[in-house]
DNA sequence: CGGGTGACTTTAC
DNA sequence: CGTAAAGCCACCC
């Protein structure tokens, strides 16, 4: 596996990564868009997940607050359970659509002006 | 430097 | 609704 748990990388992307995601309100919830372009790359949402699966391994990171542009928990596989992720989104007062979350109402855009 | 990979996104069939 | 492909960029070896 190529889990880089250790996240030793300094990187900047990274830390902003993760001080974005640290950043959301309880309650809220964010896309990997909308954080890429908040830390300024643009395209490569990809990028944003990649950072929150070194983030998955600190505690200090609610990654269970990020979502796809479709507000699917694209990640949830990526913890303890298939429904784990849920479970502490609905815990913080996160309305869901069958299997998505309503970003309508608690959609959170970063702003780091 | 180059190749492989990926929790995205969009378009297309 | 499903899979496929391309574009995207950072990280690792």
């Amino acid at each position: 596996m190529l889990e880089q748990k250790d996240t030793s990388s300094k990187s900047d992307f990274f830390e902003k990564v993760f001080e974005i995601v640290k950043l959301i309100p309880k309650g809220k919830v964010s896309t990997y868009g909308a954080i890429g372009t908040a830390i300024g790359v643009r395209s490569s949402a990809r990028m944003v997940g990649w950072a929150l699966n070194s983030a998955a391994y600190r505690n200090d990171i609610p990654c269970h607050r990020v979502v796809n542009r479709n507000g699917d928990l694209t990640g949830k596989h990526y913890f303890a359970g298939p429904n784990v992720m849920r479970e502490m989104l609905e815990s913080e007062g996160i309305e869901f659509s069958e299997e998505r979350v309503n970003l309508a109402k608690h959609l959170w855009i970063p702003d780091i002006s």
